[in-house]
DNA sequence: ATTGGGGCCTCCG
DNA sequence: TCGGAGGCCCCAA
């Protein structure tokens, strides 16, 4: 069985985002020592067992826009929209305003 | 908006 | 144990 240490510290981090509320790949990465590993980030995202668990479509990209999502992207969107949240275009609109940037966790 | 190069974590041979 | 490939990325051109 693989180590998914590293994935249950990128959940945890994610559950301190709230509800009308985003943060990004790289801030993740960051709060987890690391501000380079944002990849590693999507790809642990991505191996989330349950869709209802972390939200994980509360994670976009830097530079505002969508990224990606198992569940497939305009599933990602739809659940920011029921959120409250403006998506134009593929883009969060009032990124500043509702930007969410995690607190710094000690990983396993 | 595109593109190329780079770094992090995992899986697989 | 080592090496290569690839992914819900990032950043500078």
């Amino acid at each position: 069985m693989p180590c998914m240490d590293y994935d249950k510290s990128v959940y945890r981090v994610l559950m301190q985002v709230p509800r009308g509320k985003v943060t990004s790949y790289k801030l993740i990465a960051s709060a987890l020592g690391n501000p380079r590993s944002s990849r590693a980030v999507g790809n642990a995202l991505g191996r989330n067992p349950d869709p209802d668990g972390p939200p994980c479509y509360r994670v976009i990209k830097s530079d505002g826009s969508i990224g990606g999502y198992a569940g497939g992207v305009q599933e990602k969107i739809r659940r920011l929209r029921a959120d409250g949240i403006n998506v134009k275009d593929g883009f969060v609109l009032d990124l500043e305003r509702i930007l969410f940037i995690p607190k710094p966790i000690r990983r396993l």
